[in-house]
DNA sequence: GCAATGGTTCGACTAAGATCGAACCATGAA
DNA sequence: TTCATGGTTCGATCTTAGTCGAACCATTGC
């Protein structure tokens, strides 16, 4: 018994509901500061300032000074990732919040997860390259194939700029609401920012909700179905 | 705000000593008896019983009734892999236990995760079965290829048989100890008890470790790699 | 029938921790 | 310097929920 690493301590962390507001609220990918993230948690300065030091402690979060502003973020990755895979099974078990939010269809069709698309429209987009052959089961993970080079830089993204950082180029994100694949890392980061550079979508305010418009969807699907 | 499921309940659940016990001890994929739980969880019946009905109804656990025995399992899949996101990201971020196992080694090397391998070897697998192209991206998580099906009859293994279930065959598991992913689904399951069939492995008593024997190792490494 | 064992229910105790008021520190602007 | 604003620290309060003792129910075996 008593085996692995010890879950209590996050699983904790994640289990209030402050910070699991302020948890959720930066899965939009935007850092936040402390107020802002008190009005969201729907509590005062000095008791999300006592959950930020948790969080930061735990090394959940990260955080980056600017002047006097303090900007909150998740620390990475796969602290976005964990928090998706709580959805999906929250989700499957019908713990659905009660005043099901009217934004909902929309947050089911695309919003942000971290840096990168989920929802519908990503989980398309992952099928589409998977379909045209552009991505290759490696074995850490995903590897883009020449051609699918190539589709990228068709629509204006240089794949080799991103590939020299340390952060994994591709990578699978489950999707809780459609349970299925999205594409995330480096390259799906990138294409986020070109969807809003592109003018296909914009973000909603204060929400991980995308706005694609819709020539701006059927750009998408054009490219990617 | 307050938009998506929600994930406080699920995540409080799992956030409380006894009950992480619990799960992660479920996670070795057996089923076990509620006083079993409570040797593991270190608290008494009454107690862990009060845990149990709690992660009856939501519906993280499930229960079936022999005679005076109530068997009680991990529902599914899904929260399994959920616990290795956790300790994916616990171990990640150094929340190792203070008394570190003697078992960890063994741990990371072959374990068992819900009901298939994990660990180096499980990923071996994986990387081997992707290597020789048995697996491909479908657009609903894995397929095997024909070759693939012919590859694991030659094993044993009888594919057809499985791909008739409502399960999914093919599934990709992330592994928190090697960060990479290993065989789930209907086949991972079938190959973990093959090779207990096979005498290349026994599970160790009451822990999650997979003992493989020198030769057994051997046989499993020559196939897949 | 009567023990023995597996599990649950009830009630009471206790400890952990989330919360806020108030005071305090730090930065930037006038 | 002075004021306003963002953020933290401290202390006190209060609620939640994990825990166990004791009693109870259910099934099996003798």
């Amino acid at each position: 018994m008593k085996d692995g690493p010890n879950i209590v301590g996050i699983a904790a962390l994640i289990g209030d509901h402050a910070r699991a507001e302020i948890l959720t609220a930066l899965t939009a990918g935007q850092a936040l500061t402390a107020t802002e993230l008190a009005g969201v948690a729907g509590v005062t300065k000095q008791t999300v300032s006592a959950h930020l030091t948790k969080l930061l402690d735990a090394r959940l979060v990260a955080v980056e000074s600017q002047g006097r502003h303090r900007y909150f973020r998740l620390d990475n990755q796969d602290v976005a990732q964990l928090l998706e895979s709580l959805m999906g099974v929250a989700y499957r078990t019908g713990a659905v919040r009660l005043r099901a939010s009217p934004r909902e269809p929309a947050l089911r069709k695309a919003r942000v997860c971290y840096d990168h698309l989920a929802g519908e429209l990503g989980v398309l987009v992952f099928d589409g390259l998977e379909q045209r052959r552009f991505l290759r089961a490696g074995s850490d993970g995903l590897r883009l194939t020449a051609n699918g080079q190539r589709f990228f830089a068709g629509i204006g993204i240089d794949v080799e700029a991103l590939a020299n950082r340390r952060r994994p180029l591709c990578r699978a994100c489950l999707d809780w609401s459609v349970r299925r694949h999205h594409l995330a890392g480096a390259l799906g980061a990138a294409l986020l920012d070109r969807c809003f550079e592109l003018g296909w979508a914009r973000r909603a305010k204060g929400s991980r909700v995308v706005n694609f418009s819709p020539s701006g969807e059927q750009a998408l699907r054009e490219r990617f179905h």
